[in-house]
DNA sequence: TCACATCTATTACAAATGTCACATCATCTT
DNA sequence: AAGATGATGTGACATTTGTAATAGATGTGA
């Protein structure tokens, strides 16, 4: 089984190559950094899977995907996710993907990349179980309820470098107290309680 | 050159046999979760050289060393840190260890290894220029304005899982004032300025 | 145009957080 | 015993943070 890894932290790449290659017939045939890599190395390699992770640098492993089945259809790409990125799962299932896992549990990986290559579609547990309606499509899902909008994210960055809410007004030219708006609407959203949970949330979330 | 890795993230700990074993002559014998088999796996391994995380769940790494070198004076470790340990650099000096590396540079991590080989003691410069005044021991460093205690390390970890002072409180047996003031002299310490940048500052340490 | 959503802002309020000065108690040192 | 030390606690205080209700400005689609 030929897989090709891309996720723009080199330890996490190198821990998921070490962790793949412990299987049967398990070969990681290359590895990336940033979704604009994806492409190249599917193309060169033709994995049975590409493990990718969503969040990257430059491109980010949703639009590769994107880009990637939209010139073969057949390829099957598991996204690697973390917590804060639940609203890309519509998109992502849009496109095509085949799985959609979480990062923290590497135990789950191996199984998950064997049940794709036999054509299932595979979603980590805890990330199903956060998608509330997701197989009731049809009664139509409020999902702006849950979504995070880009600059919303852009706040939760800055939280997570321990911004107060001044500076990240300044940073992004808003006023304190709409900063203070946009962190209780993200609260609200995820859930959490203050902002150093949603630090700490985003912060773990990462890798 | 017979290598034995110990860190408590199964992730990292397999990330670091990846990169040591892309070097020449290297191969990692063995590789433990915690300060409690470091001393096994010596004993079984008698490794060229020990590479253990500072920072382990039950026991720690500063532990398992001075456990290790006063059964093994000739033993060459390696202790893994992360900025918010530099506390410990004086103990681990007494205690005869061989290096002190921070492991967000892993590509320093080969070289040290081998430098160790040779008989020479290494330590990152990052980690060298955060211990103001070392190479003037004699003028008596007062130390105690920069260490943190086993106790303040808990409140700062619980910190970094998101919790508040009186959860704190609950989870320690102290009273929220208590916490408060704990907290408070951390951020003395350290020079942060609030709780969330004390857990943002911690959790891009741990790794 | 009307209705609606989105983004931004303001206000007032409640709760959590951080700082400081000081108090208490046990332990260790001399 | 006297003094120093360290861990814990309290109270007062200023600041920051989070919530809620509300409103203007803007854009978009029917």
């Amino acid at each position: 089984m030929k897989i090709v890894v891309v996720d723009d932290d080199v330890l996490v790449a190198s821990a998921l190559k070490t962790i793949l290659e412990a299987g049967e017939d398990v070969k990681v045939a290359a590895t990336g950094q940033d979704g604009s890599e994806a492409l190249e190395l599917y193309r060169q390699y033709k994995p049975d899977v590409l493990l990718m992770d969503i969040r990257m640098q430059e491109v980010s492993g949703l639009d590769a995907a994107k880009e990637i089945l939209s010139e073969y259809p057949e390829a099957r790409i598991l996204l690697l996710t973390t917590f804060s990125d639940d609203e890309y799962i519509v998109k992502a299932l849009k496109y095509g993907v085949k799985g959609y896992l979480l990062k923290q549990d590497y135990t789950s990986i191996l199984p998950a990349l064997k049940a794709v290559c036999t054509g299932q579609t595979v979603f980590g547990t805890e990330i199903i179980s956060r998608i509330p309606g997701l197989f009731k499509e049809e009664k139509g899902v409020d999902w702006k309820e849950y979504e995070i909008s880009e600059k919303e994210l852009k706040v939760i960055s800055l939280v997570a470098e321990g911004l107060s809410n001044k500076e990240i007004a300044g940073e992004l030219f808003l006023s304190e107290g709409t900063v203070r708006n946009y962190i209780s609407n993200i609260l609200d959203k995820t859930g959490l309680r203050d902002r150093t949970q949603l630090a700490v949330h985003y912060l773990n979330a990462a890798r």
